[in-house]
DNA sequence: TATATTTGTAAGTGATTACTCACTAAAAAT
DNA sequence: ATTTTTAGTGAGTAATCACTTACAAATATA
């Protein structure tokens, strides 16, 4: 990975976490890395390459943070965990940037990849389960749905205090 | 409004929703409507007025959905009504798309409009008061946020079951 | 019926789009 | 040391973008 194909996926990632995939143009990403605007094509094929680039990139990432939630066996401790990943989707101006790219990409894309969820899903599903809840799949489903929900809020809703409903929400499971 | 005035209006809701707002172009719009591509502009000034026409449509369509769950007295109507509403946002193509779209608009333009759902939070934590839940209004809110991840889920995931989930989130209401 | 206004079109406009091409400079491999 | 491969550039490309303009047809008003 040479310099300035680094400085390129940097650009395109906060450009496409801003503007979104197709409004953002490659001259703009060329400016912002400091490159000639060929080079983008020499390293990512065309413009969808370096939007996969990108991805691939930030889904190593995700895979780490999963797994700890995945791996873990104490119930409540998955359910804590599952919570504790909110702060952690913000900790970095980059990851902040990639999680937002990553639903600006489903509505522009119209595509939502539940399957990158299903690992997280069943350890939550199994948590719920060994904690006595009754319809344990449903309620890992929600709980998904509501972390997609908390995220739409988050990134479009300017002072927007997700600590505050994150508690609240922790506060209503029998821990 | 002449007829094709409204095919205009009805082909740009339908693309929009489709492929979002800045990727859809004019003369795309104006192929599907069957009518010249400078008919738009004569009609709507520019491609934002176009856009801000079929928005004030709709909203137009919401306040009198909403206005039926805010005038309503009994706490429990207020939240079956609330969750009756899932259904009547995909009642027919035209709801479904001008729902989708508004959601898309959200991400695009990063804007989320948090005054329009004003009233319903209000109804809501106004309800849930009343049915003698301790912190009402972060149970509103909690609930109109359930309602954006549901909404994500609906447009994006195919084949996702809405109603199995929104029977499941009322059931946890104690009604 | 004559005039004025609105509705509609076809053929443009310059700017921007993703992408290519011919070319150099540097690094790696032989 | 020489060849080959890779990294990088700058000036192109045709297509498409939102939008304009000049003009005709339809409609409303007098």
């Amino acid at each position: 990975m040479t310099d300035k194909k680094e400085k390129i996926l940097q650009a395109a990632l906060e450009l496409f976490a801003e503007e979104g995939f197709r409004p953002t143009s490659t001259s703009k990403i060329a400016k912002k890395a400091c490159v000639s605007e060929g080079l983008i094509f020499r390293h990512f094929g065309n413009k969808d390459g370096l939007l996969e680039a990108i991805i691939k990139e930030g889904e190593e990432q995700a895979k780490i943070l999963f797994a700890d939630i995945v791996l873990e066996t104490e119930p409540k401790e998955v359910i804590r965990k599952f919570f504790e990943l909110t702060s952690k989707f913000v900790n970095t101006k980059d990851r902040e940037d990639f999680w937002k790219l990553q639903y600006k990409i489903k509505w522009e894309m119209e595509i939502y990849g539940e399957h990158k969820m299903e690992p997280l899903q069943l350890a939550l599903a199994n948590a719920f389960k060994k904690l006595g809840y009754e319809k344990s799949e449903l309620e890992a489903k929600l709980l998904l749905i509501n972390m997609d929900g908390l995220a739409t809020r988050f990134y479009l809703q300017k002072n927007f205090d997700v600590t505050e409903l994150v508690e609240f929400m922790h506060s209503k499971y029998e821990l």
